[in-house]
Formats: C-alpha cells, sequence, structure tokens
DNA sequence: ATGCAGGCGGGCT
DNA sequence: AGCCCGCCTGCA
C-alpha cells in the first residue's frame, strides 16, 4: 500500500536516530520496525530530492492496521516541521534541525522501553541491538515473515522468570533487568496506568525503579510515553551543551517541545 | 589490545 | 544536595 507523507519523514534517519534499538534495514531501502506482535516493512516510494524527505511511502500492512497501530507509532498526528519552523535565535539548533529533519519521535512499547533503556547505560548502541536481540531470541514470540524469522520482545512475566539472562551481555544490569520486570509482573510498577499520570509524576514514579536514573527515565518519558518536553542529557548532549551553549542548559527555553529539539542535537552531535 | 560506551547506586562529605 | 568511585561486558 501506498501512502502520501505530508510531513517531515526519513526511515533512515529514524532508524538511526538512537531511540529505537531493534529498527532495522533489512535489505536495500526497505526498513522493518516492531512493536509490541506487529511488523512492518516500509519502503521510499517517492523522494524530494532537494531535501531527501520521503514524499509517497511503500508499506507492508493494510490500512486498517497502518491507521490502528503504525498511524499513531510514527506520531503522524504531530506536524514536525511546525516544530523546526519555531526555532529561531538559535544558529546551532536551527542547523542541527535541518541536519536531522525527517526524524520523528516514536511511540514505543514501554516495557520495552524500560528494559532496552536500562540496558543501555555504559553500553554503545551495537552493544545495546545485541542484548535486546539476544533477549528477544531467547524470550520471545518467534515470527516468520517474507525477509526473515525474527521475534517479539517478551512480557514482564516471562523475563521475570528469565533463568537464561547472563546469556545476554548484561553485566551488572542483570539484576536491574529482572527486578524491573518483576516489578511490572507483580503489578507494583503498572506501566498502563501510568499513561494518566502528568510528567513529573511520571519520571519520579519511573526512578524508583533500581536501575533507572535521571536519563533513563526522561529517555522512556519521551520514547514510550511520548512526553515530548522530557529531555534526557546523555554524553553527547551533555558536550554539545558545553561546547554550542557555553554549559548553559537550552532546554527550558523549548518547553513543551525540548524532547524533539534533545533528539535533533543528538543526532546532529553523533552523525556528524 | 585496551579504553571506553547514550549511567547508576551507594557511600562519602 | 552534590561529588566520587566502582562496575560487567562488548565493541572499536
Amino acid at each position: 500500500m501506498i501512502i502520501n507523507i505530508k510531513d517531515d519523514f526519513n526511515l533512515y534517519k529514524i532508524a538511526n536516530s538512537g531511540q529505537c534499538f531493534r529498527a532495522i534495514e533489512v535489505n536495500d531501502g526497505i526498513y522493518r520496525f516492531i512493536t509490541n506482535d506487529n511488523i512492518i516493512y516500509m519502503k521510499a516510494h517517492e523522494v524530494n530530492p532537494s531535501n531527501d524527505l520521503i514524499t509517497k511511502l511503500d508499506v507492508s500492512v493494510d490500512e486498517g492496521e497502518w491507521n490502528d497501530i503504525w498511524y499513531n507509532y510514527f506520531d503522524f498526528d504531530t506536524s514536525y516541521i511546525d516544530i523546526r519552523n519555531s526555532i529561531k535565535d538559535d544558529e546551532y539548533l536551527l542547523n542541527a534541525a535541518g541536519f536531522g529533519k525527517g526524524i520523528r519521535i516514536l511511540k514505543q512499547a514501554p516495557f520495552e522501553m524500560l528494559i532496552s533503556f536500562i540496558i543501555s547505560q555504559r553500553k554503545s548502541i551495537p552493544a545495546i541491538m545485541t542484548s535486546v536481540e539476544r533477549i528477544c531470541k531467547l524470550y520471545g514470540k518467534r515470527i516468520n515473515t517474507k525477509y526473515e524469522t525474527l521475534y517479539t520482545f517478551p512480557d514482564a512475566d516471562t523475563l521475570a522468570n528469565a533463568k537464561e539472562l547472563d546469556t545476554c551481555g548484561l553485566g551488572y544490569r542483570l539484576s536491574y533487568i529482572i527486578g524491573a520486570a518483576s516489578d511490572v509482573a507483580s503489578g507494583i510498577l503498572d506501566l498502563d496506568k501510568l499513561f494518566t499520570y502528568n510528567d513529573e509524576e511520571l519520571f519520579n514514579e519511573l526512578k524508583k525503579v533500581k536501575g533507572v536514573g535521571d536519563k533513563v527515565a526522561n529517555c522512556i518519558c519521551l520514547f514510550a510515553y511520548h512526553r515530548v518536553a522530557r529531555a534526557p542529557k546523555d554524553v553527547w548532549i551533555n558536550r554539545v551543551i558545553e561546547e554550542e551553549y557555553a554549559g548553559i542548559d537550552p532546554f527550558p527555553k523549548y518547553d513543551k517541545y525540548a524532547g524533539i529539539m534533545q533528539q535533533y542535537m543528538f543526532y546532529a552531535a553523533k552523525n556528524r
């Protein structure tokens, strides 16, 4: 099915923006995303050559699944064009947003984000992807598609009782993962209920989980609960703040879109 | 081969 | 409240 895209959209940049660890290019120009049990393969059908943005998108799902799952997953109710156009008096960010134009903030599954970002501490992105993939292969549901065999992200009960997680390269994070999965499995942490919390309450609730600090909590707020005002500060962003903003945090100024601005800066800092 | 990676918890002040 | 240290392992 072909979808007309009217807002910023670039598959490569989304897949490589560091917010997701299981989106890959399975074939030349064909990207796969997975959320819960849903899988989509997408390919650019028409690209605007002047800015690399996709204007027509070829997707593997039908209209029903697109509308129910993926339209929302890719955040098509938000105008990233408008958000970029709101930037002024900030040369560095204008530049970064131009470079990262096409990135969108995905709405990913909360449990997967909780576990994935606990894993992310002191790890490189390739190493994170390796660990997450091993967990899925060991404990996820197996699915065959025309391109590949892949595995879903396991649920909390399964991970809480997993006996072979020590083969997943988790290191000292292993106990954090088991603990977080147990909190969710037992109901101490109700990830669905957190959708009703405001940003601050959500952040504080997530930080109660052992292994979740400021940075990881903000990543979960932003990438699972779509709290686009939350700006996670990792080493790259701290470097940008030091080198481009004289050590003064620029994010309060961007208020409700700070998280999206952070994503442009992160992508530019890391890929340029 | 060896330093470092999208931090965090715990102990100290 | 803020600073510092050790930490598992895989990737470059």
